[in-house]
DNA sequence: ACCTGAACACCGTTCAAGT
DNA sequence: ACCTGAACACCGTTCAAGT
């Protein structure tokens, strides 16, 4: 019978995790306690250590994995179609889980992952912000766009999705005004701001 | 001899606000606690309630400084020229605030604003990110840019700006990267990502 | 009005000890 | 290996009291 979740589960440090998310989500950072953590999970205060020697190292946990659930949504998005409306559907991706998980997000762009968090970290963040990347090539492939290296242009479109989405996140924009900007940004970020001639 | 700096000082509540915004721009904003910073301004850990009711309080009295600050920068950065060097001056003012108030710019932009604090907050936020949209003004008038709502296209640059500035403050991209990114970025919100005939 | 000092419940972190 | 329990120094908040 080792249904019966035994003390020593060895799940620990995942269930630790998704309940820290849910306490984040539902309640933000400052009432995230590790003791409390614990205590929800049903460990001693102390056991938590095992698996993150800090809090910082739990958040920081919180945060990479932010950025893979972020990638994951990313790639799960990224279908066919014109360049607008695969724009606007990864930007669509990017607010949903900004409304989702704002103190997630937040801790995402928080420059707090401590030097040791570095590699693991700096590849799911990579891992999510290829996306535009790829959009790019591809819209670039089929013609639709202006040529230039991939890369950068990927960024510049993740700078605009990330900007959104830090105006929502934030409250400063609700999500209805937010789809106003959506659109706004896609039609000066594809035509320009410049007038153009036809 | 009133220079005796009484002990009822009078300006509590600013020397507080200073203190704070040097240890959060030094320690980060999980080091900042009232206790310490009563102590490093020569109160009793319970005279800045008469001025903070909250821990709260004064995490959103910072965040609305900022604004106001972040305002003022802006302000006095916007003079003459084309509209793709004063938008990037526009920039580098908000990367400068990013790179040099990173905890404070995050403070800024969590959602922690307690509804308590809505109407200053409100007008700081307004006051700061009414300069895009006086820069698309201008701009209009001169016909350097298209024609369009002043304040949405302001709003969808704004967002540019902050999408920057949060790719800097969080450490993902170094200043030295961002200098780079900041061009592009322009190219392609003036030029826009579809080709153009000329 | 503004500040003090004591009290309360809680926290992160560390360490010796158990199985 | 993983968890426990006690200990340490600190925290935010509240409240009666002082001037």
């Amino acid at each position: 019978m080792t249904l019966k979740r035994s003390y020593h589960h060895g799940d620990l440090r995942e269930q630790l995790l998704q309940r820290a998310e849910l306490t984040l989500r539902e309640s933000g950072v400052d009432r995230l306690s590790l003791r409390q953590l614990a205590r929800d999970v049903g460990v001693t205060h102390n056991a938590p250590s095992r698996h993150f020697r800090d809090k910082q190292a739990l958040l920081d946990a919180l945060a990479q994995s932010g950025f893979e659930r972020l990638g994951a949504d990313f790639r799960a998005t990224d279908v066919d179609g014109p360049f607008a409306d695969r724009f606007r559907r990864l930007a669509r991706t990017y607010l949903s889980f900004a409304v989702a998980n704002p103190a997630l997000l937040t801790l995402m762009f928080a420059r707090k992952h401590s030097p040791t968090a570095g590699a693991e970290m700096a590849a799911a963040v990579q891992q999510a912000f290829t996306v535009p990347a790829l959009l790019t090539a591809q819209a670039q492939e089929r013609g639709e766009i202006v040529a230039g290296d991939p890369l950068r242009i990927g960024m510049s479109v993740a700078v605009s999705l990330q900007g959104l989405a830090s105006f929502v996140s934030s409250g400063l924009v609700t999500p209805e005004a937010a789809e106003e900007l959506l659109e706004e940004t896609i039609t000066h970020l594809t035509q320009g701001l410049f007038p153009r001639d036809t």
